[in-house]
DNA sequence: ATGGTAGGAAGCCTA
C-alpha cells in the first residue's frame, strides 16, 4: 500500500497537478494539506473520476486537509481532539481497512515572538495526547503531512539561518522528540539514516534551483505499520513542474 | 539589503 503526502499551498490551484500526480504516482492514498478551500468548493468529481474517495476538512483561505483513497474511508473524524474552540483546519483522520490514517497540517509558528508560536505549541501538546489514545487503542496508523518542523539541522540547508526559526526552535524540536518518544518511526529516516533531502523549497531566491530546502513533511509511523515498512522516498518531480507548489511529495509503501 | 515570491482575498495576511 502506497502512502503519500503533498502540501499543494491551494487545490484549486495545483489540481492539474494533483491529477497529473495521482495518474503518475498511483499511490493508494494521497494526503493533501492547505487546500485553501471550503468543503463545498473541493474540487470532488475530478479526484473521484480518478477512481478515489474523499475525506475533506476545508477552510476558505487558509489551512484545509484532505485525506484521498482507492479503497472506501471509513470513520472519518475532523479536528484534532482537545480544544473545541480551535476553529483551524489542520487535522482529519479516517480508516482504510484496518490502518488508520491522518492528515496532518501543523502550524507553522512563525514569527516566534507572536501568539503564533504558543498556538504551535500546544497543537503539538494536542497531538501527542491524541497519538498516546492511538497507541492505547493499538491501531496500525500513519501520520502524514506537513509537520512544519526539522527534526535536526541535518533537515535544513542553512541551520545557523533557521535556528531562531519556528520549525528549527529547541522548543518545537522538544515536542516533536516527545511525540516521536511514543514509539513513532519516521519513514524516511529510518530507511534514509544518512541521506540529505528536502520536502520544501520555498519561493523566494531561486531556493529550489540552488536545492535550499526542508525536511519538514513527514509520514510517522505506529509500531504495528513500521514492521511492515517496505519503502520511502521523496519524489522531488512536481516541485519542478511549471507554477509548483513550494512543496513536493513524500510517499511510503506499508506491505499487507 | 528587515527584502524576496506565491496564493487568496479584497485593498493585507499567511507562509
Amino acid at each position: 500500500m502506497k502512502i503519500a503526502t503533498w502540501n499543494v499551498n491551494s487545490v484549486k490551484a495545483r489540481l492539474s497537478h494533483v491529477l497529473d500526480y495521482l495518474r503518475q504516482a498511483a499511490p493508494d492514498v494521497l494526503l493533501l494539506q492547505e487546500l485553501k478551500v471550503v468543503d463545498e468548493a473541493f474540487p470532488a468529481l475530478e479526484i473521484e473520476d480518478l477512481g478515489y474517495n474523499l475525506a475533506v476538512h476545508g477552510q476558505k483561505t487558509y489551512n484545509g486537509v484532505a485525506i484521498l483513497s482507492k479503497r472506501p474511508l471509513e470513520d472519518v473524524e475532523r479536528g484534532l481532539a482537545g480544544d473545541p474552540e480551535d476553529e483551524q483546519a489542520r487535522y482529519v483522520e479516517a480508516s482504510v481497512g484496518t490502518l488508520r490514517l491522518a492528515s496532518i497540517y501543523l502550524p507553522n509558528g512563525n514569527p516566534v515572538d507572536s501568539e503564533k508560536f504558543p498556538y504551535k505549541l500546544a497543537w503539538m501538546e494536542r497531538l501527542t495526547a491524541h497519538v498516546r489514545t492511538l497507541l492505547d487503542l493499538e491501531e496500525c496508523f500513519v501520520l502524514g503531512g506537513d509537520f512544519n518542523l526539522c527534526p535536526s539541522d541535518a533537515d535544513v540547508h542553512d541551520p545557523a539561518a533557521f535556528a531562531d526559526d519556528a520549525l528549527c526552535r529547541p522548543e518545537s524540536r522538544a515536542r516533536f522528540r516527545e511525540l516521536m518518544y511514543l514509539g513513532l518511526t519516521d519513514a524516511y529516516r529510518a530507511l534514509h539514516p544518512d541521506r540529505i533531502d528536502y520536502t520544501y523549497w520555498g519561493y523566494q531566491g531561486g531556493a529550489w534551483a540552488k536545492d535550499q530546502g526542508l525536511r519538514i513533511d513527514h509520514l510517522l509511523l505506529a509500531p504495528q505499520a513500521a514492521d511492515r515498512l517496505a519503502g520511502c522516498d521523496i519524489d522531488r518531480t512536481p516541485r519542478g513542474w511549471q507554477k509548483a507548489s513550494d512543496h513536493t511529495p513524500i510517499w511510503c509503501e506499508i506491505e499487507g
